[in-house]
RNA sequence: GGACGGGUGGGUGAGUGGCUAAAACCAGCAGACUGUAAAUCUGCCGCUCCUUGCGGGCUACGAAGGUUCGAAUCCUUCCCCGUCCA
């Protein structure tokens, strides 16, 4: 409990470009790793998945311009994505690049994974399947509210912060106090292990929205020029998607149902541009609360601003090489 | 030219005399989120004032008049739109 006291043994650097989808992160990373010799590290939810590529704007092999990227494409679709499977992975990374003596440069697009990767997660059981599956039985045999009064009756206090709609927190909640047979709030405050032996230098990107709406909706319909259907179609085929948790991607839901006839191409393209603008904006909301962060208004592409990140982050890196100070909390 | 149907807040669209600044949904904005997170959920959403209150004022349901204590809702005329008949 008290080793925060302690002096932490020099922490190694890692360099985080937190943004909202389409600002250009990608780009950002590659030039500092050129730059500083790094490597990336996605930290993106989809981009873990094998066969989703366009869709999810994994960065192309000219794009990645021989730096290499890791934690895209190591899972297969029936594999779920969690935030601690997400943990291991990128620490088992890390480990990799310090023995390489490589500066990390993590990719920020999903808030949670890197927030668990940098603080850790409570000691709380993992998922399971089968009670789930009971679980939203018995709530669609009851009346509503009936999940929300389980949870009552195991932690008053969780079920008070979490609201009586909110289905899928209300079942991890009772998921985790059954399993563990102790209130999830107990756990909650008995602590969550935080990534030790580095320390994280932050970079956000904000663009101004108008022009990041607009670089989305571009964007989506380069996607959709080159080859998104098809993608999905290949998936379809194959039992991909229909075994993955995709259906809840941006876009592939839309055109799985454009290849059912459900949809045309013309309202599954605003559909997506729809959905995505809304996904910068909770984006946003997440990462306008993260602190110690480097903020820059504009995108990663451009030549300024990433030699203004250059600047910051070369700044960064001397003062973490002369030494912990005693100043740095 | 005639017969119907219709014009409501950014959009769709309820509402047919007071409980209506006007349902619902969408969009938008703000926010929450410790193992589904590109997910899930919450709040706000005409303008304005303050002593921020189930508060006050103003504007609003195509336009202008009228009826009424009171009208998005009833009446008259006019202007648009749609369908049908000529």
């Amino acid at each position: 409990m008290n080793h925060s006291l302690q002096r932490p043994p020099a922490a190694d650097p890692l360099i985080a470009i937190l943004g909202p989808t389409a600002s250009g992160k990608s780009m950002l990373a590659v030039f500092l790793a050129q730059r500083l010799g790094g490597e990336v590290i996605a930290c993106d939810s989809t981009q873990l998945y094998r066969g989703f590529d366009i869709g999810t704007a994994k960065p192309s092999e000219r794009e990645r311009a021989g730096i290499p990227h890791h934690l895209i494409d190591v899972l297969d679709p029936p594999e779920a994505a969690t935030a601690g499977g997400y943990r291991d992975m990128a620490i088992r990374v890390l480990e990799d690049l310090r023995r390489r003596r490589k500066l990390p440069i993590f990719t920020v697009g999903t808030g949670l994974y890197f927030r668990a990767l940098l603080d850790g997660l409570a000691d709380v059981p993992q998922r399971s399947e089968e009670l789930r599956a009971r679980l939203r039985q018995s709530a669609s045999e009851h009346e509503p509210g009936h999940l929300r009064r389980i949870l009552r009756r195991l932690d008053p206090e969780a079920a008070e912060k979490i609201a009586a709609a909110d289905e899928q927190k209300l079942i991890r909640a009772i998921e985790v106090c059954l399993l563990a047979r102790r209130p999830i709030s107990e756990l909650h405050r008995s602590g969550r292990r935080a990534l030790e032996g580095w320390h994280a230098i932050k970079i956000a990107l904000q663009p101004e929205r108008d022009k990041l709406y607009q670089r989305i909706h571009q964007r989506a319909g380069k996607m959709l020029d080159g080859g998104w259907l098809e993608e999905v179609g290949r998936l379809v085929a194959s039992g991909a998607l229909e075994e993955s948790k995709a259906l809840d991607f941006i876009g592939y839901r839309e055109l799985h149902r454009v290849l059912d006839g459900e949809m045309d191409i013309e309202q599954a393209r605003m559909a997506i541009q729809q959905a995505t603008r809304r996904y910068a904006k909770r984006q946003m909301t997440w990462f306008r609360r993260e602190t110690g962060v480097h903020r820059f208004a504009g995108f990663g592409d451009d030549a300024a601003l990433q030699n203004d990140v250059l600047q910051v982050v070369e700044r960064e890196l001397a003062d973490a090489a002369r030494g912990p100070e005693e100043g740095s909390v």
